[in-house]
Formats: structure tokens, C-alpha cells, sequence
DNA sequence: CAGCGCGTGAAAACATTTTTCCAAACCGCA
DNA sequence: TGCGGTTTGGAAAAATGTTTTCACGCGCTG
């Protein structure tokens, strides 16, 4: 063969818009599990990925192979060339990229990050955290910087589906002075602060403070000076080899945040969620899977 | 089991002694090219080593296999602990939290996706997506859906910062045609779209490769139906323990395309990002660390 | 050199896997 | 709600793979 060989896992991708709903079952059973759950004969991998046999074969057929014992044999000739490869696959999670490409050491940055923000989270913090989110009781007020404004603007999208009075609070300052006006003792003021931390983002936070509202701060590693009148501070590490920083881990945290308000609140809110749910369902064109 | 299998090796030197010459030669065979000459079926692994079946069969009864499937799924076993082995070992992030704390569970969720989604990257489509969004001779457009309008907002923040000629297109879809009007083949139409895949995307992906602009799509793992007009399409893995999906995957794929993309013009966007971050400079009353 | 026993593989019998076919279920659509 | 096309899995048919049987040949032994 002059091309090398796609891999299996290539095939699926490339053929992944023409699968059907079950197909897909299998390719995904596949994936998340690979090659190990495509390695049995055809009725146990069907039966394992909870499809029919028929669907697999006519699956394999899709992807290119003339028939499942091809598209076994494949896999082998895959798995064998990975043992006999030259290097054995570094042990993080290597692409198929080379060495030095900039998606590997990426990787890198990235893990490194979310290991030293989860290892640096204080989860009675978070708890206590998440409990001020889910009290429906005050407003919630969410904001951001420039660059972390796309993240309070997630946290506000997410928020308004799962509780009430919410409000994100545009990214102009100008407009800040009348939601100030309206805080209230018990309202809550979730904040985004990396570095260059923005001096607008600190008078706001002293005046929230000022009229007894909770502030929660997610910022950086270097911890914005709002933390010293925040209630809860919450660091991320951000650091990547480039100019900026990243933000991968600051949206892990808020998405855990986000998710523990929602099982906090789970018994009230989710009437809410589900009508939600439903009013999306009426214009949507294409079905959520299982 | 509390004895570690002994491997197929193994077996064979261990009873290599009472096995008779043809035995013996299918044992050397198997041996020399190790595991693959035992990987297909016995007739076919038989006639590679020039014995009969029986042979095969008989001997793999001696190493005490009840018959050539177990052998045969006993070097399968021994295939993929070794490919699966070193790889398969997964940093923990586990927080001090307990056990089964939320955060935890979260922590594993998004291990897999990030793994999954890695894993499942085409680099050669990624640096080509790259090239594309680095190509500052047409325009650049950016749009997401009802929840990753967030993240094309990252994006865009982005993109603006690194070149020129960058714009959002905000997630209001009235005003999507009045973007359409302008565009021109060689543009790049930078589109998220995460499940509830929404017509309105759709049909604003095939007005615009229609009118012959390239589309990168960032999608989910199952794809959304832009697929078919896109030119370059990545899957993010999204799943978390809740109700909503996780696009901390996405948010990887989307900063390591910003990264990678300043990296490929660096020369002369760099001129450009320092103007920028001069600009901001001023403005700033704390100073960056470090 | 006849007789015995073991090793071997052809071929038959058997078991399993794979494919094909078809009817039922499902889905979007009018 | 009913229609037309697609998807799906049960079951039978076909193909393939595995095991067993058995007869032949070889070499050793008396």
C-alpha cells in the first residue's frame, strides 16, 4: 500500500455523520474503550455496546471493510504496531502529534494546570461556596474582566437556567453604579479576575462589600487583590507557554461550581430546568441522543 | 484471580519439554513473531508455521487452554495490557475532598473527556484548521450557539488580539444574513456547535460555504450536521455527570488553536500584540507578575 | 522383520461466528 | 393521527473456524 492505513479510530471519525443512532452507540462504546471493546467476535462486542449484530456488521461495512472479521483483523494489525512501534506512547495524553508539537506540550501545560487547581482546592470552601449560589434568597451577580468576560457570561447562561435572579453584568463599567445601587445585603456577587486585574473590578467589589454582599472570586495563582474583601477566593492555575494565559482550568472550576449548585438545589430547581428543557425542545431541529 | 496469569511465554518454555517436534516447531514460530503469529485463526496460524490444525489444537490443550479460542483470547489479553498498561495511567486529581464528592467525580469526568478528546485529535487537521484561521487575507467570522456563544466570545477576544480582520457574529441569527452579504470565498467561518445543534447554524454553515467560505467546526463527540459542509472538523468529548454538557474540551481545543495560531504568525502578529499590550498597559494599576 | 505405539494430518463432524433477510418499531412530516 | 422512509434486531442461512476421528507412516523393540 503506498498510503498508510487510517486507523479504525479515523475511519469512525470520518464516517461519523453518515452513522445511525445505534451505529453510533457502538462507535462510541468503541471509542471510549479502545481497541480493547472491538477485539471480541461480533456478538460480544454488539451485545457489549448493547446494540444488534446486524447493526456492527453493517457498521464495519460503512467504515470501508468488507466484513467484521476484516475490520477485526485491523484492529489487531493496529494494536500489534503500537506494542512492536518504535516508542511507546508517553504516558500523558499524547495525540498522535509528534514529539515537540505544540498540541503535546499543550497537553502538558494543560494537566499540569488542572492538577495544581484541583490539588489547591479547599472543598469546604467550595461546598460553602456553592451553598451561597444555590440561595435564591439574594440576587446573584455575575462579572468579569476582558478577557474573562466570555467566562461570566457561561456562568451567567448556566446560572439563569438553574435558578432565578440572576444577572450578569455587562462588561462596561459604566454601567456598573446602578446594578450596585440595587445590592442588598445577602446578594452575591460572583467575580472573574485574572491578571492584569482590572481596577474597575476592585472598586466594584468595595463597594459590593461595603453593602454586605458575598463575594466569591475565582481569579489566578498570583490571587487578584479583590480577594481581601471576597468571602470565598478560588485560584486557578493559568499559566501556558504563550503570551496570554489560559483559562481551561478557571472554566473547570466554574463549571464544578455550576454543576454542584445544580445538585444543591436539585429538588427545586429542576421543574425549572425541565420547562426550560422543554421550551428548547419546541424549536429544535434535531434530537438529544438517549 | 490472586495468581498474575502466567503469560502464553511462559507457558510454552514451561511445558516446551513435553511437547512433540511439529509442536514444537508451531511453539518456535509463534515465538519468533510474537504475539501476531498467534493473533488469527488456528487454520491460518497452523499453515504459518506448516503444521496441521490438530497440532495447533493438541499443543494449546498441553499449555492448559480448554481449546485455541481461550489461547487465542489469552494473547489478546496480554496485547492490550501492554499497550494499555503504561498509558492507561491517569493522573489523579482527587482533591482532599471525599470520595465520592462531586468535585471528585468532576475531576473524572473531565480526565476522560480531555483524554477522549485528545486522543481522538487529527493533527494534520489541526494544523491545517491553523494555517486557515492564520491566513489573514480574508476575513475572519466567529459564531456559536445558544451556550457556546461564550466560548466563540473567547474566541473572538482572541483571534482580535493576534489579527486583523476578525469579527463575531453575534447570537442574535436576525442579523447572520447581514454578515452573509459580505463574506467571500477564501473567508473562515470559525462555528461552535454542541448538542442541541441548532438550524439556524446550519443554515448560516451552508449560506456560507455556498458563497465558498471555509468553515471550521468545533462540535461534540456525536457531531453536529454541520459536519457535512465544514472543511475542517473537530469533536470535543462533553460528557459529565449532570444534566448539561461540559465544554471544558472544548475550551482546550479552541485555546490550543489560539495558541497554536500566534505561533504560526508570530512574526508578524507579534508587532501588533505588543501595540495591543502597551495599550492595556496603560490603563492597568497593578502589574503583571513575573 | 513383524508388531507395537506414538505422532501426524486429511477429512468429517461439530460449534461458532458472520451475514442476510425480513418484519416490526421508530421517526419526521404532513 | 396516519403515511413513507429509515432504522433496528430476531432469526435463519451461510460461512468460517474448531475439534474429533481415524488411518497412515514412522521408528523403535523384541
Amino acid at each position: 500500500m503506498s498510503k498508510p492505513a487510517p486507523s479504525v479510530r479515523e475511519l469512525i471519525r470520518e464516517h461519523y455523520s453518515a452513522l445511525t443512532q445505534s451505529e453510533r452507540k457502538f462507535a462510541n462504546s468503541l471509542l471510549e474503550n479502545y481497541p480493547a471493546a472491538g477485539l471480541a467476535s461480533i456478538t460480544i462486542v454488539a451485545a457489549n455496546a448493547e446494540v444488534s449484530t446486524p447493526t456492527v456488521a453493517r457498521m464495519v461495512q460503512k467504515l470501508g471493510f468488507k466484513g467484521y472479521p476484516q475490520f477485526h483483523q485491523a484492529l489487531l494489525k493496529e494494536l500489534e504496531a503500537q506494542v512492536s512501534g518504535p516508542t511507546q506512547r508517553r504516558e500523558n495524553w499524547a495525540s498522535e502529534a509528534p514529539e515537540g508539537h505544540l498540541l503535546n506540550r499543550f497537553a502538558q501545560a494543560v494537566t499540569d494546570n488542572l492538577g495544581q487547581t484541583f490539588s489547591n482546592l479547599d472543598y469546604e470552601q467550595f461546598d460553602m461556596a456553592v451553598r451561597q449560589l444555590a440561595n435564591t434568597e439574594g440576587r446573584l451577580y455575575v462579572v468579569g474582566g476582558r478577557i474573562t468576560r466570555a467566562l461570566a457570561d457561561y456562568a451567567f447562561t448556566h446560572f439563569q437556567a438553574i435558578r432565578q435572579r440572576v444577572t450578569h453584568m455587562t462588561s462596561s463599567s459604566a454601567t456598573w453604579p446602578h446594578y450596585v445601587l440595587d445590592m442588598e445585603a445577602g446578594d452575591t456577587l460572583l467575580m472573574f479576575d485574572v491578571r492584569r486585574y482590572e481596577t474597575n473590578l476592585q472598586r466594584l467589589a468595595e463597594l459590593a462589600a461595603e453593602r454586605g454582599v458575598k463575594i466569591i472570586l475565582i481569579t489566578d495563582q498570583w490571587a487578584s487583590p479583590i480577594t481581601s474583601v471576597a468571602q470565598h477566593t478560588f485560584n486557578c492555575w493559568v499559566e501556558i507557554p504563550s503570551a496570554w494565559d489560559s483559562n481551561i482550568s478557571t472554566m473547570m472550576l466554574l463549571e464544578a461550581m455550576i454543576a454542584a449548585t445544580q445538585e444543591e438545589g436539585w429538588d427545586e430547581t429542576r421543574e425549572r430546568y425541565e420547562r426550560l428543557d422543554e421550551l428548547f425542545d419546541m424549536t429544535r431541529l434535531f434530537r438529544k441522543f438517549s
